[in-house]
DNA sequence: GTGAAAGCGCTAACAC
DNA sequence: GTGTTAGCGCTTTCAC
């Protein structure tokens, strides 16, 4: 009875002494058990499961210098755009045997750093969503561990982007065909890459199908600037509105109905994200995003850049209209 | 120039190094300065603030046994009761100095233990969300390390529990004012504790308000599983019901108006959860449950276990309703 | 107030 | 195939 201060969890001189091997015996057993003879092998898992020994990731970690763990932050996991991506990179790492730290950096670029910090002794590397951090602490972060972006589009470091053109430009297009002339972009924060890739998309969009566009700004996207925005957005002429996300649109939805507008009647509406699914009523239509996919390939471009594969991926992720039932054929009638 | 495996990160050496100082000084101006001349506190900070270095968690936990991380396991990341209690924990944690790992179980028992066992060696202790796996295997965990577990009810763990009760008898009696005599409980996973608790409260509310509760069983709790139990709650003869979650409530909304029914002239119905907010139509009037305070505290009651306190506390956390658009009077039309 | 040395649990040459 | 040894980055006695 050795007095521990591991109390109680099993060491692999615990195993050792058990199966009376030495501890590189047991370490070979389960890092590389084909160098080990089988019968050996075995003696020494049954020792271990017996003492449920399970092996020490951090202690391993300071020898290889690999933990097998990744950091995921993203800026609000409130926000439904993410939970879906941090399931998928919590699943996806776990299939490639890594474990994953969260944080949460409440939009704020000095905590995402500073969870970075915290974190970077024991991660093998990180995907940061949505950074909200200056690109040359990205930059930095990354010559000293791999760093994978998502919607974010910083050459030599690996990126996943979710592009909005094909999704947004369904949107006109759908809404061209309903008869819609002028169309509102209820924008997002503008200095986001976000907004700024969905106004773009807008515009040329726009242009192809000779539909106006008109922006109308918002501060923060929220239900609640939706429906302020609502009069600003009648007075610009438009007769359809898409907005910078879902909850803006559902803001927008409640606005018109304070109006006594009715939807698709007489406006239409549509979101991006589609992050509502059909709950809105009625039921929104939205540009969906795809967000477990990004967090997907995000997981598998870090992998590469572990392995020190290509250092300067971009993958675009295409986005899809999902029509619902906000948009319809345009009102004549002067509103 | 030394080659070193921890490629780029520099070591407390590096910091020993620059400030002509021996390793020890290093420490002890980082994990107790009170030890050390202000002054050589001083240079140490900012040579290693110059180099970038951060204290290795992974080699300290080494020697120390404390990682400053935890481990946050919850059966599905994208169930919305979920993200506010991630984010709680999450920043809880950080405010104590810890970060957080996060596992989704995919609502399996056997990834539950997985990812426990997984984590084990670089955790200081678990909070476990809506456990899926056996009482035992809980029991076990919390030998190894402290665990808290969230909306179940085990002695001699450390436990947050959502009681419905007040909401729930909120709700009843709400109904019940509206003279609803009949309500169906449309049920979630029967051997869920949430689900256990929600039934009871419900029966024990129906009692005390002289109201007759009918229990309609649905499998999964799903969208879909609201929709297709209709006809069941119509046939049950109830002018009102109660839905295990938000979801069940919103697919009862959506199967109601395909029959015909409008809510709430005919019909009244009630979610629990309160995740979807206003954005069904009619808004939900819902159940809340207040789950970020529940990750909050989890993660006080595990630092309190983590100082060796009181290994036995049972929080227990009061629900309430939300009054939206879902409710109204009976309708003493039949149906 | 500071340094030297041992050790946390594990892996990785290098022997045999 | 298996054991021996050194060392990963840090903390912690024990000296001085």
């Amino acid at each position: 009875m050795t007095l521990r201060k591991n109390d109680g969890v099993p060491t692999i001189s615990d195993v050792a002494a058990g199966a009376r091997v030495s501890r590189s015996t047991v370490s070979r057993a389960f890092s590389r058990p084909e160098l080990i003879n089988p019968s050996t092998v075995e003696l020494v898992k049954k020792i271990a499961a017996g003492l449920g020994y399970v092996p020490n990731h951090a202690a391993r970690a300071l020898s290889t210098g690999l933990h097998g763990n990744i950091a995921l932050i993203v800026p609000d996991i409130e926000n439904p755009f993410f939970p879906p991506l941090i399931r998928a990179v919590q699943t996806s790492a776990d299939m490639d045997g890594y474990s994953v730290f969260i944080g949460d950096s409440d939009e704020n670029s000095a905590r995402e750093i500073k969870l970075a910090d915290r974190l970077i002794n024991q991660v093998e590397g990180f995907v940061l969503a949505s950074p909200r951090t200056g690109q040359q602490n990205i930059v930095a972060l990354n010559q000293r561990r791999p760093v994978v972006a998502i919607n974010r589009d910083i050459r030599g470091i690996p990126r996943v982007l979710i592009d909005p053109s094909t999704g947004v430009s369904d949107a006109v297009a759908h809404l061209a065909e309903f008869g819609h002339r002028t169309i509102a972009y209820v924008s997002g924060p503008t200095a986001s890459w976000s907004d700024q890739q969905r106004r773009l998309a807008l515009c040329r969009a726009g242009l192809k199908c000779h539909i106006k566009i008109r922006l109308i700004a918002a501060e923060r996207p929220t239900f609640d600037a939706g429906v302020h925005t609502v009069p600003a957005v009648l007075r610009s002429g438009a007769t359809a509105a898409i907005a910078f996300d879902d909850f803006m649109a559902h803001g927008l939805l409640s606005g018109l109905a304070d109006h006594g507008i009715s939807v698709p009647e007489r406006f239409s509406v549509i979101g991006m994200d589609d992050v509502l699914g059909a709950s809105t009523f009625p039921a929104l239509t939205s540009v969906s995003a795809r967000c477990d996919d990004a967090g997907r390939i995000a997981v598998q471009l870090l992998m590469g850049a572990l392995r020190g594969e290509s250092a300067d991926t971009r993958s675009v992720l295409r986005t899809q209209l999902v029509v619902r039932a906000t948009t319809g054929t345009v009102s004549h009638r002067k509103m």
